[in-house]
DNA sequence: TACGATACGGAGCATCGCTCCGTTTTGCAA
DNA sequence: TTGCAAAACGGAGCGATGCTCCGTATCGTA
């Protein structure tokens, strides 16, 4: 739905200027988004560029937008997510977990962008639930049905709450993401048969 | 460290047109928020108060401030937090925590708000860290020494947290932040010796 | 009532995301 | 090689926002 450019014929056939200055707003985005921040002013992104706001405004009609084709290749790879060799389905997981919170904590701003209610940014919203939902869905179910985990929590939730807790790693030092993702990853495992919480 | 307006000589002693100004302000600011949320521009309520915006931003430096004022009486109830009749240090955590993310979710965007990383915000911030994380502090200590609770968990990670968790829940309506906190919640209650994450 | 201290009001500044349109570049065809 | 139309570029400019500045109005006291 969102890149019909490959299909009818591959990108060949775009002028040579295009094709090149849209892999140096690519380059020098990333840049940017490394020094500052995806929260970075797009200006700040044309200035390194060298190139002007109207080129990068017709490369990518949205900041978000911008964002997403910067980080693309890395939820690809989260996407792909080449079962690793763990013992447990609810190790698979985990360790994906921690993945896709690693990646969020470390470009500066990423999580707060993701859950952001600013105009525009349903574009990144949508992105990660598009790539990343399915594999977590698969990941929460071949744990839950390994009777690792509880069966009554939902990938959209749970992937929302995972990011949410990446957020403020970089605005308080002091608070400790990780930490909390384990202790939701310990909510999911199924607990022994106690009395709390009916 | 912040009010220090009481201790010296009470309010009586402010121009009458202070006094008057600032609870218009007040008044406008609640209104404007519950139907704009939090983040409605400073002009929005500079009109609805029918005052200019000078008078606004020497009554409260920042916006931030004015939201501050704004949810003092719902922050100072939760600070109070007349310690209700429940069975289990656990199941009064709980409540607690229930109450302060439904104040959260009720007022719209001071979730993210209390996390922005906009200059001039971390008053927000503060507020809520120095009033409420005494309380839950305490709720934590008292669940965790009961054996209810793992002890291993700070407080300000904690509250952090669960204000992280009721990010979005306007802006993405599938979102089910309740879920997630009894999630939180969950993976905080002493599991049975298992062997799973040692 | 007069007058100094205090508070008010809103135009204005800087910073955003994004648009618009005159100018330049590109690639095909004569 | 050169002409030319389509396509892309660049950056001034728009509207919105948080916040400041200072001339003007108000208050309270002598």
């Amino acid at each position: 739905m969102s890149t019909a450019n490959t299909p009818p014929a591959p990108a060949g056939r775009k002028r040579s200027d295009v094709r090149r200055n849209e892999q140096i707003l690519l380059d020098a985005a990333a840049a940017v988004f490394v020094r500052a921040g995806v929260d970075a002013p797009v200006r700040e992104i044309a200035a390194e560029s060298g190139l002007g706001m109207g080129t990068i405004y017709r490369h990518f009609p949205t900041r978000a937008d911008l964002v997403v084709a910067v980080f693309r290749h890395q939820v690809d790879a989260l996407a792909a997510h080449a079962a690793p060799a763990a013992d447990t389905p609810y190790e698979v997981l985990r360790q994906w977990v921690h993945q896709f919170a690693d990646f969020l904590v470390t470009k500066h701003g990423l999580a707060e962008a993701m859950h952001s209610d600013q105009a525009g940014f349903e574009s990144l919203h949508n992105e990660f639930v598009e790539r990343l939902l399915p594999v977590l869905d698969r990941l929460l179910k071949a744990s839950a049905s390994a009777g690792c985990t509880r069966a009554d929590v939902r990938a959209y939730d749970f992937m929302l709450a995972i990011g949410n807790l990446c957020i403020g790693v970089e605005t308080f030092p002091d608070y400790r993401a990780r930490h909390m993702i384990d202790l939701l990853l310990a909510g999911l495992a199924r607990t022994a048969p106690g009395a709390e919480r009916q």
